[in-house]
DNA sequence: GTGACTTTGTACGTACGACGAAGAAATACA
DNA sequence: TGTATTTCTTCGTCGTACGTACAAAGTCAC
């Protein structure tokens, strides 16, 4: 049991790490930062500052970039992240899909490669496509093994915070022999992360979208199924068995079409990108046979289409309901939507916050923003591969060790 | 902006604090441990435990209390948490009550005092009358005020993590220009913490209820409002702007009755207590002109009056729907239910377990244990003086220093 | 310009706390 | 009874942060 305390002991080594992990930290989030300042906000020795950052410039993380302005004295040197240090592998394993990427440390994608794979009933095959893409990504830059920090991966499935390598016997029977962790790590001798979809689209949200610098955050993705992610507290909150953010199978019409999970009116046969599509086929009449792609919809949506913006209407009507009892429970600072169909932007939010502003306490409402998602369709394997340096930007131990020269 | 890490840094000083904190929190959830076993668990040197337990020790916090078993060698010398080194004030303040304890540092109350008052409008009557009850409280028990590590206070209102003594103007007005924590704080001169009703209660729970050893609870208190809080990791979990938790007007029946916060069928305008006991005397039928207390629903209940048993089933069933919801978004280890009318127990449980298994996922339902509070009335209050032990057990530094002799 | 003052960053000695080796006391076990 | 084991303390060592002193590089008033 942790009861929020500090659960390690601290030796001297372990007081140099703490401390040096809080100075990466800052520069990173300031980008560019002096020793005096570091000094000042840390409340650290001026001495110590800059033996900390001493250490930091022979292990490659940072770097002097040029003098600042001067604050009535000698002007400072300014000391700056190096992004391109190490890179960081993001996966993500859609459900017929497998995406790689490469990232610098500041989020940027360096390569990305897509193939098409059915993930669900193929765990082989899929582990063995990573592989594949993998080694185009890191062949396509030239990035040695040795300056990538580790890979995250996002996976269509809850992961228990106990075993995050395991899928959910339940949403995806075919992997139960398979532990995406276990085998990804010896595959390529690296640290694997492994979470969710849904919260490594929040976590995305939070270091590089609408919710930067914020500590409270939750995402919700509108696709095929329908998955939201918590970030509390700085952190992806997974729930005690991992399967927190279910919020597909919330009830919110009790009249409702019948669901495989066995309710009436769950938000995912209401708002699921199918049942959305199929009704836009069906306003659209006749002349369509088939449904519309997401894009069309959007589109349509766009130029004015009567039936697209009913259809777009009635997803933020009952998307307000779901997340109307999301705010007054868990009182984010900000929601954000993601999933293709989130692009219509304000066309979604207003009918949106119009429904949940019918149904919050004004009190819950009064702080929250509610915004769609700017990243695009690499939001998750950004977070995944932010995951990776989340980690490692808390535990400097975690960048693998590559001296560089004192004259750099 | 936290992001989840370290944010303190870390001299001398800093160390032997964290460790000593590190050491305090395992001999006060052990209860007794020898110095060896505590080397052993923390991976501290012998001699560190050694000098850090003199150092406990010397300033009353813990003390040796005899040989344990011997592992094959000399007898290890037990080491023991003092309950009684400190004690803590917890208040509750209600809606028509205000209760003061004071407690010892295991959750234990030595003193109670209750007097009945109008909190919502009467702010000055009621700081005033907690100032006399807590007089009363200390002289009571002859505790001298440098014992005393703080108080906790529960109020019937969301606080503001920003400003926690400031309750919100939209539920208590009356109590717009009044901050409790600095009053408190400055007629009493010790360190205040306050913190909404619900989220103490679960607090409570977690430490000393249903909930020992959990990090993820939920709990629901049943009351005239619906009202819940969350642990997470080990933390009370406020939102970005306190108002998580808010159950109460989760609409879980779309042709329900109107309640005041605009929808229709908010929880509490169906399981509110008020709503209850007026259903319970419809029940009843003409004999019973006024509607019964909670007490006397429970008694019939347990008595087998269908009337009252009906009422209870109902409640199971809205409980049910808000907490399958809950379950789906949250995932918690734990969900406890407290407030008076929770002691029918199994009566509650058996229909509100079979109205959440229909609507909430198998996988969310699968290792949630719902259960009733077993702490009985004074679960918020002492959850109060929980919040204080809490700070405390972290940060050393909050026991006041009271000097032990060497030979004790 | 010139001089006084500020600010930045480094060098060196000090202090504090954890560690490790050594040892004494107490106990189990053969 | 002797040997090995375990517990706990003592004392010297070591690593890290701190503070002071200092050199370098500015600003600002005149």
């Amino acid at each position: 049991m942790r009861m929020g305390t500090v659960e390690t002991t601290v030796d001297a080594a372990g007081m140099r790490a703490q401390n040096s992990s809080l100075l990466l930290n800052m520069i990173w989030r300031e980008r560019q930062i002096s020793r005096a300042e570091i000094a000042r906000r840390t409340e650290l020795s001026p001495s110590t500052v800059s033996a900390i950052v001493a250490d930091l410039e022979h292990s490659g993380l940072v770097r002097s970039i040029g003098a600042g302005v001067s604050r009535g004295g000698r002007r400072p040197t300014l000391i700056g992240f190096c992004d391109d240090a190490y890179s960081i592998l993001g996966v993500e394993l859609g459900a017929t899909h497998v995406t790689v990427i490469l990232t610098d440390l500041r989020g940027r994608v360096r390569v990305q490669r897509h193939a098409a794979q059915a993930v669900r009933d193929d765990p082989k095959g899929t582990l063995q496509k990573v592989k594949e893409l993998v080694h185009e990504c890191l062949e396509a830059e030239r990035v040695p093994r040795r300056s990538v920090v580790g890979m995250g991966v996002a996976v269509p499935s809850p992961v228990h915070p106990s075993a995050p390598g395991r899928l959910s016997p339940l949403i995806v029977p075919a992997w139960k022999d398979y532990d995406v962790q276990d085998w990804l790590k010896s595959a390529f001798g690296m640290p694997v992360f492994v979470d969710n979809d849904a919260n490594l689209g929040a976590l995305s949200e939070c270091y590089w979208g609408a919710g930067i610098g914020g500590e409270d955050l939750t995402y919700i993705k509108l696709a095929t199924g329908i998955g939201s992610g918590f970030i509390i507290h700085g952190d992806v909150y997974r729930g005690s068995g991992g399967t927190a953010g279910e919020i597909g199978h919330i009830a919110v019409d009790p009249s409702g079409p019948q669901c495989v999970c066995g309710l009436r009116g769950c938000l995912v046969t209401l708002i699921g990108t199918g049942p959305l599509l199929e009704r836009a086929r069906e306003l659209m009449g006749t002349k369509s046979r088939r449904s519309p792609t997401v894009k069309e919809l959007v589109e349509g949506a766009r130029s004015g289409e009567p039936a697209a913006r009913q259809v777009i209407d009635s997803l933020g009507h009952y998307l307000g309901i779901a997340v109307a009892g999301l705010l007054n429970l868990l009182n984010p600072a900000i929601v954000v939507l993601g999933g293709e169909i989130s692009s219509v932007g304000d066309l979604l939010l207003d009918p949106l916050r119009a429904s949940v502003r019918k149904r919050a306490l004004s009190t819950s409402m009064a702080e929250t923003r509610i915004v769609t998602s700017a990243l695009g369709d690499r939001a998750i394997a950004v977070g995944a591969a932010t995951l990776v340096l989340q980690a490692a930007l808390r535990n400097r131990s975690l960048f693998p060790i590559q001296h560089v020269g004192k004259t750099a």
